[in-house]
DNA sequence: CTAGGATCCTGTCAGC
DNA sequence: TGCTGACAGGATCCTA
C-alpha cells in the first residue's frame, strides 16, 4: 500500500520515536515477515530507497522494512504513532492477529503489522544495504531524473500501456497505485496509453505530474498520517483532499466535469477521465 | 528481450 | 444466513 510518500512521511515520523533509541528484544510472530537472524541494537539512522525503510543500528547491521501492501509501523509509548496501511490497527489492543513482529525499546513498543503477510523485514550488513537484490534494481526517483531519460527508458517498453511502464520501479522509483493514476491525470494521459506511443513533452508532462503530486502528499504528509492515531479512529484524509481520480469513480472530473471512470490496466484497478486523459493513436 | 497473467496472503464487500 | 467471486496504495515468477 504505501508508496513513496508514505514511507517518506513515515521514515520522519518514526525518527523521532526511534532514532538514538536501543531496543532490547525483538518478537517474530510470523516467520515469513523476517528474513535472517534475530537483531537487537541502537537506531542510528532511518534512511529510504524507493518504497524501503531502512533502519540502520550501531551493530553494523540494518533492517530494511518493506511494507508492500498492507504493511504498518505503529508506535506505543507515551505518545503514539502509526502509519503505513490504514486500518483499524492504527488505534486497535496490539500486538494483534496481524501482528507479524514486535520490537521492544526501553520506552515503547514498535508494532510490525500486515494483513497480507506480503510484506517483510530483512536483516542486512550496513555495507551490504545497496548491494541488496531488490535494492540495486530500483531505478531513480522522479526528481532524480529527467524528461529525456524517462522518454528513452519508454521507448525499451513501447507496447506496454503507460501505466504499467510507471509501476515499474526499475524504470522510475516511487510510483504506486494512486500516485500513477494521480500522476496521469495531472499531465492529460490515459493510462492505457502504450509507452512508446507518447512524445517527449507528454513523458515530461508525466514526469512533473509525478513529482508534483508526491510533493504535495510529502509535505501534508505528517498532518494527514497523524489524523489516523487520534482516538476517535478518524481515518487519513488524503484522498479526499489531493486525489483527482483514485477511488473517485462516478464522481464529476475537477478539470471537466465528466464522470471519473475505473477500468483494469496492467492488472491493477484504474482510475481515468475518459475525457480529458486521451490515448494516443499510432 | 518484452508483455501479460498468476501468485503470495488475509479480509471485506457485493451479489446471489 | 451462507456461499462465491472480485478486489486490494506491491512485487516476483512463469509463460508465450
Amino acid at each position: 500500500m504505501p508508496e513513496l510518500p508514505e514511507v517518506e512521511t513515515i521514515r520522519r515520523g518514526l525518527s523521532k520515536f526511534i532514532l538514538n533509541k536501543k531496543f532490547v528484544q525483538v518478537e517474530v510472530l510470523c516467520e515469513k515477515s523476517w528474513v535472517g537472524e534475530r537483531v537487537t541494537g541502537t537506531v542510528v539512522s532511518l534512511r529510504r530507497y524507493g518504497k524501503a525503510l531502512i533502519i540502520d543500528l550501531n551493530t553494523g547491521k540494518s533492517l530494511m522494512i518493506h511494507l508492500r501492501m498492507t504493511g504498518q509501523l505503529i508506535w506505543r509509548g507515551a505518545e503514539q504513532y502509526a502509519a503505513g496501511h490504514p486500518s483499524e490497527n492504527f488505534v486497535a489492543e496490539l500486538p494483534n492477529k496481524q501482528t507479524r513482529v514486535v520490537f521492544k525499546f526501553e520506552d515503547g513498543v514498535l508494532y510490525f503489522n500486515d494483513q497480507r503477510k506480503f510484506g517483510f523485514i530483512k536483516v542486512l550488513l550496513t555495507s551490504e544495504v545497496e548491494n541488496d537484490a531488490f535494492i540495486k534494481k530500483l531505478a531513480k526517483e522522479p526528481w532524480q531524473m529527467n524528461a529525456k531519460e524517462l522518454y528513452d527508458k519508454f521507448q525499451h517498453h513501447k507496447n506496454a500501456p503507460v501505466k504499467a511502464v510507471l509501476l515499474d520501479q526499475t524504470i522510475i522509483c516511487g510510483l504506486g497505485n494512486i500516485y500513477a493514476d494521480e500522476a496521469l491525470f495531472d499531465a492529460g494521459v490515459h493510462p492505457e496509453t502504450r509507452a512508446g506511443a507518447l512524445d517527449e513533452k507528454q513523458v515530461e508532462a508525466i514526469l512533473m505530474g509525478a513529482r508534483k503530486v508526491m510533493q504535495e502528499s510529502i509535505d501534508s504528509g505528517g498532518s494527514t498520517m497523524a489524523t489516523y492515531v487520534r482516538a476517535d479512529g478518524t481515518r487519513g484524509d488524503y484522498l479526499e483532499k489531493f486525489a483527482k481520480v483514485f477511488r473517485r469513480e462516478g464522481e464529476s472530473c475537477v478539470r471537466c466535469g465528466a464522470k471519473i471512470v475505473k477500468i483494469r490496466v496492467a492488472g491493477r484497478g484504474t482510475h481515468v477521465c475518459p475525457k480529458c486523459q486521451k490515448v494516443n493513436d499510432d
